[in-house]
DNA sequence: CGCGACGTTGATTTGCCTCAACGATTGTGG
DNA sequence: CCACAATCGTTGAGGCAAATCAACGTCGCG
């Protein structure tokens, strides 16, 4: 059989594919065939501190899974105010959702916080895997409902909110993420400006 | 072979599912016999006006697709404020996504803002239907990127429009939603009080 | 070691909310 | 079929949460 890309086991050992094997396990018991499948669908990609995978105007092509450094996406609006989409760190997938699923040209910049290894699919071969494998299909399938009902907690945040209380609500459920990022981009991604944020870490913000 | 509920051709005809099938249709083309069993699996309810689907504390079992009339998931916060989720008008799906997909008590509401006729699956049937057919499993994996996809365009506007271009931009994406909304339900979606949104249409807030 | 990116702080402004009052419309029981 | 209440939308006055603007300290890195 014919490879073009690089075995993804050909060049890793197991244990540094574990944390992206566990990931998967959790949502599906996978037969040994198709973990196999999975994973030659992958290939590894070291990328430097503010390097782009994914830029407005582009295709995304990949679906990103993070398994050692940090991310973020995000966009820019008219008044060239930059909104955080997404973060992700290790274990986390991330993408321009709309972009990817659609396959039509993205709006959001993804780019490496930190220096990073990812591991990316493309999404013909995803298209590939979950046509030819009811397990995988099932697997992707769970991706896309946790991706929603994430989506849809944080709108609820959203409505429901104010600044001291999301950024609460995200040191409270991230911690591990709070402490690795710049603060614009939290605070971007939580709807407020870097000086508010500010503010409220250091109880500027006084209630009366 | 017996069945418990009642088969929903026995008691429509195929001309009252259409949109139903053809919304399925868009999504995948179904083998008979798996349409069959889709159909088999829903059941018929009609819902008067204020009647709830989803309440707050009780597990969301349904997955919901309108027929005829129109739909709001919404939540209340601690201060008594009230953000609709989710609108659902003919052709659209509704219920509490984190409860449906996770089985938790829901946070939401689902009720009815006008006389309505929907179809209902509940999850134990779903999760059936997914395990045993790769084209089902499909159609519901196409349905939640749907729904990711949809979240995350949303969490786009909101954090990137003010309170008019939330506004301009729902009319123009969905007129027939807005039309035959109460405006209090509107400006709750837009995250915005009804005062506000009433001073925005009749361009009480001047520009300078 | 110098410059640009990042974070902090205070003064001022503003977009939207709150509250209150009032018409219009809808629903309902007598 | 009417009376009355409840719900809904509108308008204006005043208030507040968060943005904007500006200035400055600091740190990391090329």
């Amino acid at each position: 059989m014919l490879v073009f890309l690089p075995r993804i086991l050909d060049i890793c050992g197991m244990e540094e594919l574990s944390p992206f094997i566990e990931n998967v396990s959790q949502k599906i018991k996978l037969d040994p065939e198709n973990l196999d499948r999975l994973l030659a669908a992958f290939s590894m990609v070291k990328v430097k501190k503010k390097q782009f995978l994914i830029q407005p105007g582009f295709v995304a092509k990949q679906r990103i899974y993070v398994l050692k450094g940090a991310f973020r996406s995000y966009l820019i609006d008219d008044k060239g105010n930059d909104h955080t989409i997404q973060f992700a760190i290790e274990d986390w997938w991330i993408s321009d959702y709309n972009s990817y699923i659609y396959q039509k040209p993205a709006t959001q910049f993804v780019v490496a916080l930190e220096d990073s290894v990812v591991m990316q699919i493309d999404y013909r071969s995803e298209q590939e895997l979950k046509a030819s494998s009811h397990q995988l299909e099932t697997l992707f399938r769970m991706m896309a409902e946790k991706s929603a009902a994430f989506y849809a907690r944080r709108i609820t945040s959203n409505l429901t909110q104010n600044a001291e209380q999301r950024y609460t609500e995200f040191v409270g459920k991230f911690p591990d993420v709070a402490q690795r990022l710049p603060q614009y981009a939290l605070a971007s991604y939580l709807n407020m400006t870097r000086e508010f944020l500010s503010k409220i870490r250091h109880d500027k913000v006084k209630k009366r």
